[in-house]
DNA sequence: GCCGTTTTCGGCCCGACTGTTTTCAGTCG
């Protein structure tokens, strides 16, 4: 919680000294860089500091001794001197004002100066009696820039799910390749590195009528409407809540762009820099010598060769350690979709799923899946309609049942997505639990637990000797809900001794474990299963966004456990029980 | 303010779009 509080003073302080009249852009960039890592940081500052002290915070990217005591300043006191100050001279609500399209720093202070406006109240104030417009460096169009501004900013979603903006970004996709003005057209941004939220969308197009690609792209059915147009490029608020850009580009640029607009910025610098100290330039158009001449711009393998590096995948495009890797040759060999062959946490009508077993099982055929676990909710579970071990008696013989239907198409495997209770146990009998071929065990209730207590109360069951795979670890739920309290330093290494297997739930709304913990785990040398947590047919294609994320943590074919052969899979289960 | 096999001082990514301009500042990604 100490980090966005923290996040978000920094990106102030840097609004403020935006207007100081000293060049201090240097400085600026570093709060806004600290800021945004600090955003997006899983573990908590203040954990940092009461394991590792300062110099713990001083290993993070971009944070120095002068940042790493002002957070430190800000755990002990909630307070930040130099914010205090800084904000005595300019009371003004930047980190909202901010927010809206076409308002930075300087036109915020502008308005505040001239109108005394503060905050977002105050200027749908000034907006309303046209105050705005005879503003020195204002005029109608920026009023209404900033009226229209507000309004997207009411209609925002904020940053929205992957599993949202992917099948949208896609929607956009396939209309434009549909209209035939478009020789080829790509996926970039965060969407394309599959970030677990996403801002907006960033599509490329290459196309020698770039107007009529816009004209199509403004008339489209998810289109709401137009914040920007110009030549190359259009910017599209979209009926979901965020924007678009749709990027035409030259075919002979498309490699440079792509690399450019995947990302991620902190990638990008980077190898910027490293093209720099070639004596190179890389921008969207290319990678280009000091005299200018194009060295490769086509496409991106090229121009990462051309920098001494391997291609990284998107995913892995993070400034995260996978530039020194390329740059020594030694990239991981990451997991793709197609190498999964079974789903290990599928629930069904026995408790809160919609379709029946067998209806998920035939779906999952179709997918080319060779073997589903089947994992409805165990009693405490009441809500969800949860088995006791008389219903899972009945389960267990319709699981008996359909394998013998399906005997050589595919297999279904017994289980249960079994609580584990207040003291770590599980919340099945321990007969049940032996007809099972593999126990999948998560954590439903009593979520406000204290860290220590909830860290032992999870690896009271991982040691149970009955558990085969941890489920959705954390147990956040996206932009709702937060994670459990759990060190989970301790948790890999109880699970790495007891043979447990942790699980990357691809439901979009979960995405857990997320990609930091998954680099985290991968460290002690556990095995992932990647699962798609259904309730209904359409979810078992989730897998997609569980591979996104162990991409995003670095994994390869052999992390996985559900790329086995069920032999071997079934050996693994059977190592600790 | 950060950072380091060119540097503990002197670097730090760069182009598109817009509006109010008369040559460019502000904003964005």
């Amino acid at each position: 919680m100490n980090n966005q509080k923290i996040a978000e003073i920094f990106n102030e302080i840097a609004d403020m000294l935006e207007l100081s009249k000293e060049n201090r852009i240097f400085e600026i960039r570093a709060y806004k860089k600290a800021a945004l890592t600090l955003d997006s940081m899983q573990e908590e500052v203040s954990d940092i500091l009461e394991k590792k002290g300062i110099e713990g915070l001083m290993e993070i990217q971009g944070i120095g001794k002068g940042l790493a005591e002002k957070i430190k300043e800000f755990v002990a006191t909630g307070k930040i001197k130099k914010y205090e100050e800084l904000k005595k001279q300019y009371p003004i609500d930047f980190s909202n004002l901010t927010r809206i399209q076409g308002m930075g720093s300087k036109r915020a202070f502008m308005l505040y100066k001239k109108l005394g406006v503060r905050n977002i109240e105050d200027l749908r104030t000034v907006i309303q009696t046209h105050k705005v417009r005879e503003l020195a460096g204002f005029g109608e169009k920026s009023e209404n820039e900033l009226k229209n501004g507000i309004a997207l900013l009411d209609a925002s979603k904020g940053r929205i799910l992957l599993g949202t903006a992917l099948p949208e970004a896609e929607l956009i996709m396939k209309s434009l390749a549909a209209s035939g003005l478009v020789e080829k057209i790509e996926l970039a941004g965060s969407t394309r590195r599959m970030k677990e939220t996403v801002g907006d969308l960033d599509i490329l197009v290459i196309s020698d009528n770039s107007k009529k690609v816009m004209d199509l792209a403004e008339r489209l059915p998810e289109t709401q409407s137009t914040i920007s147009k110009g030549p190359t490029k259009i910017t599209l608020w979209l009926k979901i809540g965020i924007s678009c850009d749709i990027r035409v580009v030259e075919k002979e640029s498309f490699g440079a762009a792509m690399q450019y607009f995947i990302g991620s910025k902190d990638h990008n610098v980077k190898v910027r820099q490293i093209a720099i100290k070639k004596g190179y330039k890389l921008n969207e158009y290319g990678l280009f010598d000091m005299k200018g001449k194009i060295l490769a711009n086509e496409n991106e393998v090229e121009i990462y060769k051309k920098l001494g590096m391997q291609y990284p995948e998107p995913e892995m495009r993070e400034n995260r350690g996978e530039i020194e890797l390329a740059q020594e040759g030694r990239l991981p060999k990451l997991v793709s979709l197609n190498d999964i062959i079974g789903d290990l946490h599928v629930h069904s009508k026995h408790s809160d799923g919609l379709n029946s077993i067998e209806e998920m099982v035939i779906e999952a055929k179709r997918l080319g899946r060779k073997y589903i676990g089947i994992t409805d909710h165990s009693k405490t579970e009441y809500i969800a309609h949860g088995m006791d071990e008389k219903r899972f008696l009945e389960y267990s013989k319709e699981i008996d049942m359909l394998n013998k239907k399906f005997d050589g198409e595919i297999k279904i495997l017994k289980s249960a997505e079994t609580d584990i209770l207040k003291d770590g146990s599980l919340d099945f009998s321990k007969e049940a639990l032996d007809q099972m071929d593999y126990v999948l065990a998560s954590v439903h209730t009593n979520l406000t637990m204290k860290k220590e207590e909830m860290t032992k109360r999870v690896i009271t069951a991982i040691e149970s000797g009955k558990m085969n795979i941890l489920a959705h670890p954390t147990d956040r739920i996206i932009n709702q809900r937060p994670s459990i309290q759990l060190d989970m330093d301790k948790i890999f290494e109880a699970a790495k001794a007891n043979n447990v297997v942790v699980e990357i739930d691809s439901y979009p709304e979960r995405l857990d474990l997320n990609d930091e913990n998954i680099l985290k785990a991968k460290k002690y040398g556990l095995n992932f299963s990647i699962s798609t947590d259904s309730h209904r047919l359409q979810h078992l294609s989730f897998m997609r966004y569980g591979i996104g994320m162990a991409k995003r943590g670095w994994l390869e074919k052999n992390d996985i456990v559900n790329v086995m052969p069920l032999e071997k899979l079934i050996k693994i289960f059977n190592k600790n029980r």
